[in-house]
DNA sequence: GAACAGATTCCGCTCAGCGGAAGGTGCGAT
DNA sequence: ATCGCACCTTCCGCTGAGCGGAATCTGTTC
């Protein structure tokens, strides 16, 4: 509930507005609301969204509300992110999953979010929260974390501007953080305890593309009661320096930029 | 290599005809190749595709083509085929994976083709064909005759008029898959031999929701070498009433339509 | 350095898209 | 039944966003 980016200048503009309007926490929508949400007009929209039913990127369902349509669903699993990323990490992330019964991520850095791409929990792992898909603050989540430090100046001035309070324990001091930032670009792992949610903290490495540049971040989630940290932390970077360099073999050192 | 509905008479339908450009062989494309398999002039290919550039829809990679962004991975994921679907469905294909040790797979109706929705899949398991995404042939796999079988007059139709050979056991003869169809609604099973790939055969079962109706499969994938087909059909059945059960719950019980 | 294929910029014409207005539908309160 | 409200749908005349041919630029191959 925040960015809109208001571009409905194009028709192409419109027509992700009316998308845009559909997100984790509004997955069926009546026309009415799409309207609200996209800020377009109502017979615009309606205009839209039938166009968009059309293309099968919509979808009625039964009670008459839209949710996303199989198309876009199906294009989606096109995306490097998902397909190559997903296909070559999860054999890792299954791995530390073996060995740590945590919730294992992967994130990638998109605008002053951090997007996670792919997650392997088991039953039990609470976790609603960081589901591929979600996009968890830089500034509150080990993943995020180890993203923001490896970072640009602009990417961390903007991000530094803008610390939302998620718990007691969330950062929200400037200065404590960049502390903690550079203290993870030089030992190569962040931490957060209950920073984004209570009862859940997490650990993070990143991992490498071409040139040792950073492309995504390797974690995992635990409840608080945080056992053996140096040894999970070795477990990562072990992993991460492996994975990283299949990622290069596999040509995917470039996945940064999703602005 | 086949379907492309030319509508491209609105700028929406012109959008969706570069993006359908997009598909599992084709992940990467250069503005030339969007426009050719679009249908689109060159100069209108380059405007859409700048404008769903920055949408986030597309992306522009290093070396200068095009894939899909993820932007349209995220509201991908927000279709319930996906989300709703395998958050319900995993722990039972896990179950079944755990048994047979064979790729699982889950897969609903679209056009005339087989939507694989969620697949489970060891390290050892081939399978090149099949991932989430693939459209199978109806009337060459387990999951396709199933839903063959329980579909309308008109699905068989249009299926049985247009059925490629894929392998020497492929069935091509209208009369001999009319009488399989038949078996497989009264027996609530369908099997496939090396009609779609050499070296594998599946087994399939449907998933039922609101009074009965079919509205999605569930099946397995093994090497040739098929064991004990009559205990996996009674697994897979018994899964898929506890499976079916679950997802009327759930509220999934229309799931079908996606034409 | 010629020939080619792809990418990009320019620009005037025109029709697709726009959205206000009006009408329809279904529900809950009075 | 009657009203009010919120949602959905259809209609239609105005206009500027989208169109795409032509020209130009870039990089690669022979």
């Amino acid at each position: 509930m925040s960015e809109q980016p208001i571009d409905s200048k194009s028709v192409t503009g419109r027509a992700f507005a009316v998308l845009n309007a559909f997100d984790a926490g509004h997955r069926h929508q009546t026309l009415a609301s799409l309207s609200r949400r996209s800020g377009l007009p109502l017979t615009t929209t309606h205009r839209l969204v039938n166009e968009l039913v059309t293309q099968g990127a919509l979808m009625r369902t039964a009670d008459g509300s839209y949710e996303i349509g199989s198309k876009i669903w199906r294009l989606g699993i096109l995306a490097s992110l998902h397909s190559d990323l997903r296909e070559i990490a999860l054999p890792y992330m299954e791995d530390i999953y073996q060995l740590a019964n945590d919730a294992v991520q992967i994130g990638v850095l998109d605008g002053i979010r951090c997007l996670i791409v792919e997650r392997i929990a088991g039953s039990r792992t609470l976790e609603v929260v960081s589901k591929p898909g979600a996009r968890l603050p830089l500034h509150a989540s080990g993943v995020g974390k180890v993203l923001l430090a490896n970072g640009s100046k602009e990417l961390q001035q903007a991000a530094l501007e803008s610390m939302e309070k998620f718990t007691g324990k969330t950062i929200t001091d400037a200065e404590v953080l960049k502390r903690q930032l550079s203290a993870i670009k030089t030992q190569g792992f962040a931490h957060s305890q209950e920073e984004l949610a209570v009862g859940a903290t997490s650990l993070a490495v990143p991992l490498f593309g071409y040139g040792n540049k950073v492309i995504a971040a390797l974690g995992i989630v635990t409840p608080v009661e945080n056992r053996d940290i140096e040894r999970m932390v070795s477990v990562l970077k072990v992993s991460a320096a492996a994975l990283s360099r299949k990622l290069v073999i596999n040509g995917m050192g470039e996945l940064s930029q999703l602005v």
